[in-house]
DNA sequence: AGTCGAATTTGAAACGTTGCAAAATCCAAA
DNA sequence: TTTGGATTTTGCAACGTTTCAAATTCGACT
């Protein structure tokens, strides 16, 4: 039972109540110039008070603009804090907009279907995608067809467009020095996986670390971020028996760095003590639960944020080339 | 450049391709009986080869249904494992049906405005919602204004409506059983927030398994699992102190047991044994970095699964006597 | 009083879809 | 052939909005 005026009040229902044209509201909510003064404001008056709304779906079948914002997610990242800040970030970057948030997960096999569905659906005025790669088609597709987006990552491949990175090139140094800097000698690396942007980040931030402090690599698999846990942890057990165990790991994700020093512990060494192990640090529990891991910030929440605004600019016409951050571990926002 | 005929077809693109009228392809893509077989095959292969997709606009302008299933989450669960699983299953739930997944976020302070907001225009078929209190006026609102939805724990205010809910009062006198079995004889609650439906459960089945094991409580003041960490870490630091410490640890969620566990710690005793934590599992990565915890289940994934098939049923008539979960630690969907 | 231009308001059309009543077609029986 | 009933197809209206050209009102100035 609605309280009163079952039906839900339309343009026509303030036209009603108002006495005037359908197309004078119109025009009198979006504070049209061409409508009196007075006018403007019976109409806010009235619509204000009989709690009208405008009816998305009219709107959108009019003017073709779906006020969504859509961030195609990779499903497997949903058990990592990664998704949650991410997400967040997002949503809290689109607040007092006119944007709605549309989570879009897709398949690990298929990258490319979800961003084909939005774009020939027109399900949304903007897209973000994430786990970008530096050659990376659904760029491509979506410039061709010219739907907005922003990356979280920077792409290789020409193509000028809104992005937000992290720089993985300075995390990596910076794990490194701070290893160095407790007297760590041979080195580890877990890499991101190698068909990404940030694993080449990483990798040159890492090499260049270890010549800067004149260290050791330990020549690891190619155990990238996306390996399973236990995967990993079986690593770290193996690594941890080598005769030339490294004793600093570095890792580019706080779930393998916690399994590859399981893997450590579950060998018998200390961290802190026989190795150190340094990571992103994004979620406050994390750091109590672990606060003997080195950690260098990565602010997912803020990359979030940052893409949703970044986007809507572009949406508004900015330019892409003002529409590029890289952000440090230390800083706030850089170039 | 779009390949070939710029605009996105629509059912009069298809309607001039086939030579029909507009509502007989209309018919003919929904499998109406009154269509002859022949013409719908025909129908349906040139929408096929044309990359026909149903204007979602025009579509739900006509019928009113927005084809969307809305999730209303506390942004400040942002931060915990169970925003992204959570909201995972649900899109998990969702996939392959026709409904699509929209994250509303609400601020802490107003947990009524998103509902009424969804409600008043209309923006979804299907709401799920969280952190439920025994006397939810998000339930009554929704129930009073026919707005379908479900939520994610039990209601005691006699409206019969479509729920999951873990079995809390399980979970606490699980995680007491296995303390007790370690020898733990004092044991302390970090509860939920005393106005959730689920701390009464925690508390129920806390106090049952004390009675049964015959242990003491070791009182905790009302720090919940929404208190920041930092809090409940000193709150563990003050309890590791206190003459006739506890020797056991129940919490509901484990960045607060992290938390408790921490503060033990940092008083200079040792997990596992000077005392022992008990809490919910649901991350791997939660596993590996503290395989010292005493963990027990809760699915997380499962749960927002669920709650998607339960809202979808809902809405397609079933009865919500029927739509009612209550699942345990260790089994699997029992009612 | 009449005219002109500016300021303000308005009706009609269109966006893409579905439901319905009406029209057209078909086939078998008379 | 005609009729009648069933089968199949179709045009129209409507959902709520915005845009645009046209209509109306208003003042000020001849």
């Amino acid at each position: 039972m609605a309280s009163q005026g079952d039906a839900r009040p339309t343009l026509k229902t303030l036209a009603e109540i108002t006495g005037l044209g359908i197309s004078t509201v119109s025009q009198a909510l979006r504070d049209s110039p061409a409508i009196a003064e007075e006018t403007r404001r019976r109409v806010q008056l009235a619509a204000q008070q009989a709690g009208y709304r405008p009816n998305r779906a009219g709107v959108r079948l009019r003017t073709g603009r779906s006020n969504v914002i859509t961030v195609i997610l990779n499903a497997q990242d949903a058990g990592s804090g990664f998704f949650a800040d991410f997400v967040y970030g997002v949503s809290s970057g689109l607040a007092g907009t006119a944007y709605h948030l549309v989570i879009t997960p897709y398949d690990y096999h298929d990258q490319m279907a979800p961003v084909r569905y939005v774009v020939e659906t027109a399900s949304a005025d903007g897209v973000i995608i994430s786990r970008i790669m530096p050659n990376d088609p659904r760029v491509r597709y979506m410039a061709e067809n010219g739907m907005p987006f922003a990356t979280h990552g920077r792409t290789e491949m020409g193509i000028c467009h809104p992005y937000h990175d992290y720089d993985n090139e300075a995390f990596a140094y910076e794990a490194v020095r701070q290893l160095a800097a407790r007297g760590r000698r041979r080195i580890a690396l877990v890499a991101p996986p190698p068909d990404l942007s940030y694993f080449h980040h990483t990798h040159a931030g890492f090499e260049r670390a270890l010549r800067d402090f004149n260290l050791e690599q330990f020549p690891l698999a190619t155990y990238s971020t996306d390996t399973p846990l236990a995967e990993i942890e079986a690593a770290g057990r193996d690594a941890a028996r080598h005769p030339h165990r490294p004793d600093g790991i570095v890792s580019a994700a706080t779930s393998s760095a916690f399994a590859f020093a399981a893997g450590f512990k579950n060998a018998g060494l200390v961290i802190a003590q026989d190795f150190d192990v340094a990571t992103k640090h994004s979620s406050p529990m994390i750091k109590i639960a672990m606060p003997e891991m080195i950690y260098v910030e990565e602010d997912f929440k803020a990359a979030g944020r940052d893409l949703a605004e970044l986007l809507i600019k572009s949406i508004n016409g900015q330019a892409a080339e003002t529409l590029q951050h890289v952000v440090g571990p230390a800083n706030g926002t850089a170039r």
